[in-house]
DNA sequence: TACAAACTAACCATATACGGTTATAATAAA
DNA sequence: TTTATTATAACCGTATATGGTTAGTTTGTA
């Protein structure tokens, strides 16, 4: 798979995981210290997330990193 | 975990994983279609690397990436 | 429809990552 | 020791990511 095509999935399954704990991208982004443009762009695949930012999301999700990975790897 | 302590434990899981495959960096970077540099950067945990170079590092080392996450979460 | 909330998108400035090059420092073997 | 291999490090130029701002669009609800 393709950086696009890899990133954009990931994307999908970020949004995915952020409405089944009915948060916007700016409730998202307040759990992260982050801000509400990288998760929009985040979750519409134009940017590569680092692994550290990855384990913060796990961390949002209450998931542990390998839960995150191991649910995305399966994420159709 | 901050940024930086978690980059650089990450750094070591690579290198001990490069190393148990007999591989140098260099060796690492040419089947990554990377250069030595950005290795040894990673090792180093000067650099945060992106999901999807994680996702090459594991088909590097014929693991998935949840395996590779898993190995790494419980690596010290 | 109208209104508000949520999201997308574009722009700018700064920070970080990356590839390439070169130099230096370890490390191992002859 | 010398030599070769490997790894670290610094520099430069380019690319990408990030935070902030603003505007526009979509979505849901009354």
């Amino acid at each position: 798979m393709d950086k696009n095509k890899f990133n954009k999935k990931f994307g999908l399954f970020v949004a995915k995981k952020r409405i089944e704990l009915g948060l916007t991208q700016s409730a998202l982004a307040s759990i992260l210290g982050n801000n509400a443009q990288n998760i929009s762009r985040l979750e519409r695949g134009e940017v590569s997330p680092t692994l550290f930012w990855v384990k913060d999301l796990a961390k949002a999700f209450n998931m542990s990193l390998t839960q995150v990975i191991a649910e995305f790897e399966s994420f159709k």
